[in-house]
DNA sequence: CCTACCAATTTGGTAGGGCCAGAGTGCGCG
DNA sequence: CGCGCACTCTGGCCCTACCAAATTGGTAGG
């Protein structure tokens, strides 16, 4: 899986940005208030223990996602996150191993239902062949994973980005993309129990055949029905703990 | 407009990320392919005439949004920004007046349709009363605009997001509020004729009651004519100039 | 007592130099 | 001919220093 390791970022950056890490975490302990003004650049290093520019770097990647604001020569203020914040925040949280509340979970998987329902009946106009042939080698390599006994997680996005992907809008590519890096980890453990697979493998064919007979109804269903599942069993999963969702690595980079 | 300068950032990084910005128009302009290396940090800071550091930062953000890819002790490398690249590299490219492409541009105006319409509808469902008390108050707003003859792009976008935040779904609410961040500028044109921000007022006004009525229906469907003239009015519009898409601002920050 | 002004401090922005670790390369020795 | 050891390149990180803008506090004048 040439694609995957190319594709699921995550191991490299995590030493290199715990430090963004670090910072988040420190900012959801303490209980800042939206608007409300962080410790100086200075201050933050010292904390943290690195020095300012490696601080800034990360200060700069949390201003791009919308957690912070850096007002020059005045201080460094978290932002409305649950309102600002970019997707890319949750994104980074995935990646760092900074568990995303139960609530962002759920919202998650909800938005992910409605778009990618959305998205089969859109693929299922405007596939081309190409399109088609990447749907068809995403289930052959899920065929493979099976057989193999590896975890599902990589051939499951895989297919969903492929189907994204016949949409012909990218930008829609780009949205649903986020949303199995948010998911990556989460989605692995689910997947830790074989028979999942199964069970997701052929429905992910039928609705690969749905698309390929361009029966827009038939497919859109079938992705609803797909993703329903996959909504239940985190609502009561959810539900048995109430507070965080993330279902390991509680706090530290994976 | 207290609210604005909060929400819509852009105005203090034009000096500051500036460097992020030509980085971005460097790839663009040379060819670079993706999975291409890029020169060393050591050269870009002198190419661009910035500090190492300062570089890194930029550098930092850019990898964040997915558009390179920096593997320690080796080099940097393009990513497939138009797969991998996350919306926030969009969000970025808006607000440092590097022009999206017009297919870029029309994605980003048809995803907003398929999403709203949905959330619309699921508004209608959840919204409770607080939410209809915000819906009214950007309707409110979009009214006191009106009268006083400013752009209605704010208080549009204040509307959309009332509507979005209805849904009770908070990451609903985050990919919405970056599609807004992304047509902006766009936006603020379109709305330079005043007669298309009485349209769009009164089309406003007719889903907050919708909504209030809980007529997800017509709700929906309210919305969906509502962003299918604007999409018809984009897809028109850049048919007549074929390659770039941004309205203004050409390459450089706004 | 209030106001206007000035200076010291704080804060972010940036440069520049330096050191380390890891990867990659090529030359030389066995 | 093949193996392995430098040497070099590259990114990661630190630290010091300097600048400019904003804030603050105190003070002198009305």
């Amino acid at each position: 899986m040439q694609n995957v390791a190319e594709q699921g970022r995550g191991a490299r950056e995590d030493e290199r940005s715990a430090l963004v890490g670090r910072i988040l975490t420190f900012i959801a302990q303490r209980g800042f208030a939206p608007g409300e003004r962080l410790p100086s650049e200075r201050d933050l290093a010292e904390r943290f223990g690195f020095g300012r520019n490696a601080l800034r770097e990360a200060l700069a990647v949390l201003e791009t996602v919308r957690v912070i604001e850096r007002r020059p020569n005045s201080g460094i203020f978290l932002r409305a996150v649950a309102r600002h914040g970019s997707l890319d925040a949750l994104v980074l949280s995935a990646d760092l191993g900074v568990p995303l509340t139960a609530a962002e979970v759920e919202e998650v998987v909800e938005l992910r239902r409605l778009m990618e329902v959305q998205g089969t009946a859109l693929a299922c106009e405007r596939r081309g062949e190409d399109d088609l042939a990447r749907i068809a080698e995403a289930l052959a390599g899920g065929e493979r994973c099976i057989e193999a006994g590896g975890n599902f997680a990589e051939p499951d996005a895989e297919f969903h980005l492929a189907v994204a992907e016949a949409t012909g809008n990218r930008v829609f590519l780009r949205v649903v993309n986020s949303f199995y890096l948010i998911s990556r980890t989460r989605r692995r453990h689910y997947f830790a129990d074989g028979s999942r697979a199964a069970l997701s493998q052929a429905q992910h064919r039928a609705m690969g055949e749905a698309i390929a007979a361009r029966d827009a109804a038939r497919a859109a269903e079938l992705m609803r029905g797909h993703l329903r599942g996959v909504e239940s069993y985190w609502r009561e999963l959810l539900e048995r703990r109430p507070a965080r969702a993330e279902t390991s690595t509680g706090g530290m980079p994976a």
